[in-house]
DNA sequence: CGCCTTACTGTTCGGTCGTTCAGTAACATG
DNA sequence: CATGTTACTGAACGACCGAACAGTAAGGCG
């Protein structure tokens, strides 16, 4: 005759449910990563049951799995807007447009970097799955604009490839203020994506930009 | 009448030992972090008793502190050899000397690059140790010498902490080959020093350097 | 109203974690 | 050779983890 206290309270669809998840799971990811991160935490934020989790998802890889996927779908949606109003096609252009493109995408998602760094590190089978399902495109498509840029004389000699790590982190680091910046630098104000491309293109760049 | 296997196979001094504690240890924390690693998994590299990790250290923790403290001394050492030969005492050319030895450090200590990324994600006790103990005297030297050399014209406007990170991210994931990089360009060479500190010259120095 | 699908809970399991501790062998000292 | 210190082991602990599962209430539909 025990109190009936497993009455859920709230009761939402599947897919408003499943959001909501993806929603407390990719703030959590962002801070402590996957292996930092249990599903019963996740759970305590929304105030459920953890095997509600299970529920929606087969495990807690497939959470993290989903959350990636959502956020790299939006990233898509951002790289066709910006390249759609490309009108010169010449690779300086395009290259601009790319870095533009992925410090928009840095300050829409910042979890998508916070996220990265803590998931690059170890070659986990989530880190290959990556690789191969997003990041390789991101990666040619970069590397090669960089090294048409140097042919045409357009972008300093160097190898494409610290190029395209310098871009990524510069953009990325400063939206994801990350509690190391914090604790240095507090009166860091919220940072101009004027001022990172700005950044950027000086490291690329023989002549900056006419604006 | 059990077999008596716990024979200690080998027997060390007590200085030995723990040095050989901290070199796994390091090597593990940059792969998978603090929570990420397991002192189980240090004492089976090592081919001891997990509970002699905590005969010789008094927690997890205080492993992880003197791993981070060695490496910071070591880095102190570098510093002052970089910084005694330096005659010019202008901002410009101590600036430059600050940027070759964070590269020489980042070459030297891979490990410290990898293990701040993961540390830096999250306020955590450890965190906050750093940064009072090590980190904000070179946060404080760094923007404080951008700031002068803005100020006599050297170095292009924006947020000395912007390029402060910069100049970090840039040196430290150039050597750190984390498997991200490994996964997306395999092909990548052992990078050029001379190469990153181009880099970065040209990010922040209008004019690039004479050589 | 009765029924069936859907959303959700509480409990339990095997495993791993950091830490504690009593016991033991190696070694230095006399 | 006896004794004390030092280096080291193995077993145990409470806590937490991802996952499995049986049970239960809500909501839509006839």
């Amino acid at each position: 005759m025990a109190a009936q206290q497993n009455t859920p309270r709230t009761r939402r669809s599947a897919k408003d449910r499943r959001d909501e998840i993806m929603a407390a799971a990719k703030t959590r990811f962002a801070i402590a990563g996957f292996d930092g991160t249990s599903t019963r935490q996740i759970a305590d934020d929304l105030g459920v049951a953890q095997s509600l989790l299970l529920y929606h998802f087969k495990n807690k890889e497939e959470i993290w799995k989903a959350v990636m996927t959502q956020i790299f779908e939006r990233s898509l949606a951002i790289e066709q807007e910006e390249f759609n109003q490309a009108e010169m096609k010449e690779p300086r252009e395009l290259l601009r447009i790319a870095i533009r493109t992925i410090i928009r995408l840095s300050q829409d998602e910042p979890d998508l970097h916070r996220i990265m760094t803590i998931e690059g590190r170890s070659r986990t089978t989530r880190l290959v799955w990556l690789a191969e399902k997003y990041l390789r495109r991101w990666h040619i498509l970069l590397t090669r604009l960089i090294m048409e840029c140097q042919h045409n004389g357009d972008v300093r000699q160097g190898d494409p490839a610290l190029f395209y790590y310098n871009i990524i982190s510069a953009a990325g680091s400063s939206f994801s203020l990350t509690p190391e910046m914090a604790l240095l630098s507090p009166s860091s104000v919220p940072v101009d994506p004027a001022a990172i491309e700005k950044m950027i293109c000086a490291t690329l760049f023989y002549d900056q930009p006419k604006k």
